[in-house]
DNA sequence: ATGCACTCCGTACCATGGTACGGAGTCAAG
DNA sequence: CTTGACTCCGTACCATGGTACGGAGTGCAT
């Protein structure tokens, strides 16, 4: 049995679009197999591996650039590179985390007041946005 | 005195780029003054009061179209109106935040397991990246 | 009155991760 | 061998929030 793919069955091994994988190859994150002249695309099985491998690798916050370098070390004999990527997406993570936390807390604490009814004269949180000072 | 100002004074009064004003008139978040025939516009002090509520807004984590909503919010009598739309997207944010924990666990996790060497084969990180099950 | 900075305006471009389109060609089942 | 589904390819478009460009006109100071 010939258990290579063309490009809509990858994409449905895969769980992706077509087009996506097509951007993938566009992107050099999906090496584009040798086309008979004119013809279709075969693809190994191990292209649905390397799509999910990048599916997987966003779900963790990388973007497709950094798959890109993770793909380079895709062999997993450079641990200690491979974990100074994760550790500096972390940071990034963590920075947004504190980010998105500081406006939560804002938020949270403007909606209290609004709640609590505490400006009769004008919306708490209208007037923080007016506000011309600060 | 004329406190009118022209674009460029009303862009470094709100300490953004004149291209911003621009922009925010055609998304209609300012107005555009009229223009004297061929001449140059000339705008309020108050409208840099418009754009510093915007970016203020914006720091909160709401877009331009919430903004947009917000705006027609801003004489401050519909408190509770405005508080449903802090609360959508405080959800939002909440929502945001536990997708980033999410991320933030598993990096943690993958890490710590590089650090303490525990599979000698092959890096986690790539292992699990690989992996054909889940 | 001249020169320089600024403004006007439409349009194109940036990142990010794809999606959509359309005409021509190909593959495979029946 | 026909037909219908699929593929190929370049290109344009989506959201989001702007930034950049370029030629022509304007406004103000000297």
């Amino acid at each position: 049995m010939n258990a290579e793919l063309t490009i809509g069955r990858l994409a449905k091994a895969a769980g992706v679009n077509v087009e996506t994988i097509r951007y993938y190859q566009r992107r050099g994150l999906v090496d584009e197999p040798y086309k008979p002249l004119g013809g279709h695309r075969r693809y190994a099985p191990s292209a649905a591996s390397r799509v999910r491998f990048i599916k997987r690798a966003q779900q963790l916050g990388f973007t497709l650039e950094e798959v890109t370098g993770l793909l380079r070390l895709e062999d997993g004999q450079s641990c200690r590179e491979t974990r100074l990527l994760a550790e500096h997406k972390l940071a990034l993570i963590e920075e947004r985390i504190a980010d998105l936390n500081r406006m939560r807390r804002m938020l949270k604490g403007l909606i209290a007041e609004c709640a609590r009814g505490q400006r009769p004269r004008s919306c708490p949180i209208i007037a923080t946005l007016s506000a011309e000072s600060g």
